[in-house]
DNA sequence: TCTGGGGTCCTTTCGCAA
DNA sequence: TCTGTTGCGAAAGGACCC
């Protein structure tokens, strides 16, 4: 989501020159703000916070009419409230976000089959093959915009360049409701002036350790030799921001992501030093991720916790299960054993459960049963046999049979010839 | 002014095996 | 058998993004 004040709204003129621009990354302007102003009229026009009014919450989106008071996202809600005292602090939505995601979502599809969601508001489309059904990118961009206010009450900024990387610093710099074109030709004169912060990927720290070296904006870059860039940033960052300097952006927009982990954490209004309680959250949490991974139909193999102190100190722990699980139960043993090697005595603020190393379960099918207790089962059943007889010899049949108190294990299975 | 929750990716360190 | 090298995976921490 975006984070500027909106004050840099920008419309690329009809017929501007879109050659080689086939990219287009839409944001949504906004979004949780905007989405509340829709469903309820009181609040339009009015600055907004959406975000919940206890001492530790920061703010998840803020109205434009909130962002002119110097409110941004993930600031402190008290924070905002005293830079914008008549702020309406709203509860935020999500069902309601995702499904007027979803409804925006079906507006990119039917111009292109090539969609790639990179949050719940934003996404990039490449135009490239629709030139014959629609037009020109920029043609395609404002038809666009015009489609998502009028069929979802909602507006988006769109950027449209050749590379996903200077689509999405244009739609950037076009909020809100703009829309900023930028031809392959002119790439390199638009980045030219940027600051090091609008590459991608430079944060607070990589910004400080550029600047400290005079390297202030995307020019600078530029005359710096990539050596220099590979030290200040490390090998990975430093190459990859030497070519997006030079809008060298190889990415292709992909319709399907995997997703690498799941995971669920909280901090307490309050800091929390007794471990029995400490204990039975991660218990609760590692339930949550169990339960999310069934519905996925994954299991996991590695699961790690995250403590954070009282001092913001953040720790974790990780651990690689002999047997991937979509348990809580087990996620939740695994939590309280790593919980157990840690030995600081400080209170606790947060407190996190993830599931890594992510693949699909082994009893998908067994889907429709929700129930963590009878997932232990089956997965005992699993590894019990595969232990005794060698995976190979264990059929999924067999252990569905064998989970559901019918049907026996193999007497004579085959030799295994998986391990 | 007191810092959320969901993630991804990168770097460093360390132990193990070839 | 001992030692050094290399490669690799796991673990831990941190930066970054929305």
């Amino acid at each position: 989501m975006g984070r500027g004040d909106g004050s840099g709204r920008i419309v690329s003129p009809e017929g501007a020159d879109d050659t080689g621009a086939g990219i287009l990354h839409v944001d949504m302007d906004a979004f949780y703000a905007s989405v509340e102003q829709l469903d309820d009229p009181t609040l339009k026009g009015k600055p907004i916070i959406i975000g919940a009014p206890e001492s530790r919450s920061v703010v998840s989106s803020a109205s434009y009419e909130a962002r002119r008071f110097g409110v941004r996202s993930a600031m402190p809600v008290g924070q905002a409230l005293r830079l914008c005292p008549t702020a309406i602090v709203v509860l935020p939505h999500f069902d309601r976000y995702l499904e007027k995601s979803a409804e925006v979502m079906k507006l990119f599809r039917d111009v292109t089959p090539l969609v790639e969601p990179l949050s719940i508001d934003e996404a990039f489309l490449d135009v490239r093959g629709a030139r014959r059904l629609w037009g020109s990118p920029g043609v395609i961009a404002r038809a666009l915009r015009a489609r998502v206010l009028d069929e979802t009450g909602l507006t988006c900024s769109i950027g449209v360049a050749a590379t996903k990387h200077v689509a999405k610093i244009a739609s950037t710099i076009s909020k809100p409701d703009g829309v900023l074109i930028v031809a392959e030709a002119d790439t390199n004169a638009f980045l030219r002036p940027l600051p090091v912060r609008a590459l991608w990927g430079i944060g607070p720290k990589a910004a400080e350790s550029l600047e400290g070296r005079g390297i202030h904006t995307v020019a600078d870059v530029l005359d710096t030799p990539r050596p220099v860039l590979e030290r200040a940033l490390g090998a990975a960052m430093g190459s990859r921001i030497w070519h997006l300097a030079r809008g060298e952006d190889s990415r292709r927009v992909e319709t399907h992501r995997v997703d690498k982990s799941v995971g669920h954490e909280e901090t307490f209004h309050q800091d929390i030093s007794d471990h029995a309680v400490l204990r039975s959250e991660l218990r609760r949490l590692a339930d949550k991720v169990g339960a999310r991974l069934r519905t996925h139909g994954w299991e996991a193999s590695t699961i790690s916790i995250k403590v954070r102190y009282a001092d913001w100190t953040t720790i974790s722990r990780s651990q690689t299960l002999t047997e991937p699980t979509a348990v809580g139960k087990r996620i939740g043993d695994a939590a309280h054993e790593l919980f157990a090697t840690l030995d600081r005595a400080l209170p606790v603020r947060l407190i996190g459960v993830r599931a890594e190393k992510l693949r699909p379960s082994r009893y998908a099918e067994l889907a429709l049963w929700d129930d963590d207790e009878d997932w232990r089962r089956v997965e005992s059943a699993l590894d019990g046999a595969a232990a005794r007889f060698g995976r190979g010899a264990v059929t999924r049949a067999t252990l569905i049979g064998k989970a559901r108190g019918g049907g026996t294990l193999p007497s004579n299975p085959r030799p295994d010839r998986d391990d």
